[in-house]
DNA sequence: ATTCTTGTGCTAACTATTTCGTACACTGAT
DNA sequence: ATCAGTGTACGAAATAGTTAGCACAAGAAT
């Protein structure tokens, strides 16, 4: 019953490095398998196989099936950031600023439909492990703060209307951006349609750029 | 682990509607097992025991784990086509229309959450068993064809602009409203926050419509 | 310098349990 | 007596997690 520590961070002793290497590995893999089939569907067998390590490693690092899948999704929120870490945008107009934080925000969703998936099973398990992520509440703050600051940029130039919520406002690019990764495989079956075919891609991504400007404009 | 002894649940008589209680009974319980843990989380023997039935009867009517997910799959979306069926809107102006639409597909997606998580686990599976459903392309096309048509009458009388594709329009409806109740967990961690709020739902809710109809308006 | 000690990184084989699925016997209505 | 419907107990495979210990490097003791 006693956790693990898992904390081991190999510094000073040891063969150096090759510890983190291994760490990393399994991390690469064990977040290839937790996003290709949740947290129940992934297998520590499996995944050990594909690993540089063998399965003790797993237990010898994360401590536990669910020790990994934590390390995997904090990783993940983790690399999230640089959506808008250092895109403040303060540069742009608000319109063309607001265009360029749903356009990156489009992009990144579908550059990185593993953590989409990952996203999709946390909310599977009703959020279960989001909570022990540091750092998520500063990050989805940030964002919002940053919204905030476009849309009271907009209204002051004209741009923008009063009384959006940056809040919604962020759900409504959240959920844009979201949904064509998410639900790729059964949004629209029944035609003939590709969701990742450059063109048809290409075309969602104008739409929803357009789509949040037009609620927002003035 | 001694089960309990007897379930008796038989009141015995008329097999004539039991046999198809006993599949529909198994078919609820499952519902709930498979939205709440996605296809590999939930448990047979788990299933089992919430039914009146035994886990013999599972195995009896629908063959395997994968035909019982199969059976629930069906159903969750032959279901959900009470939200379109009869209602053709022809009666309404367009965008009285529109937003009716709008406003039926969010409390649908609200009200039945289950069928929501039944998709993302769906979706999880990259989509390997909704082809198998009957009656999918029929029911993605018909609701994608009634968004034609209400857009067809609202750019003829001027409320609407021209040049709106129906399916993503759809995309964009689906999106907005479901993206709400798959992601509930997620979202907004970090705020002060309940998105099953009456109050906060609400307006979400009237958000939702206004961005669709900010959209399409002239 | 050589040996002893210690701790990290690691492996292979094993265990205990879970879990899907089945064999078989039974029951009551027609 | 037949047969759809049912319960109980079990088998076989899968699977999470553990046990026991080896290899190697670096520092301490000799």
């Amino acid at each position: 019953m006693a956790r693990s520590p898992t904390n081991i961070q190999n510094k000073a002793s040891g063969r150096a490095g090759e510890a983190e290497e291994t760490r990393l590995n399994i991390l690469d893999v064990a977040t290839l398998e937790f996003a290709d089939k949740g947290l129940s569907g992934a297998r520590i067998d499996e995944i050990a196989e594909r690993t540089d390590a063998s399965k003790r490693m797993i237990y010898y690092y994360f401590g536990s099936k669910e020790g990994l899948y934590r390390a995997v999704l904090e990783r993940a929120y983790t690399a999230v950031r640089e959506i808008d870490a250092d895109n403040t945008r303060s540069d742009l107009a608000p319109d063309a600023a607001l265009r360029d934080v749903v356009g990156a925000t489009f992009d990144y969703h579908h550059q990185h439909p593993e953590f989409v998936r990952l996203v999709m099973n946390e909310n599977i398990l009703r959020g279960a492990h989001i909570g022990e992520i540091p750092g998520i509440r500063e990050r989805n703050r940030k964002v919002v703060e940053q919204l905030r600051n476009i849309l009271a940029r907009g209204v002051a130039s004209g741009h923008f209307r009063e009384g959006i919520d940056p809040l919604e406002l962020h759900m409504t690019i959240s959920a844009l951006c979201f949904y064509n990764v998410s639900n790729r495989y059964t949004v629209s079956y029944g035609f003939e349609r590709d969701v990742t075919a450059p063109k048809i891609l290409a075309r969602r991504r104008g739409n929803v750029i357009d789509i949040v400007e037009s609620w927002c404009r003035a």
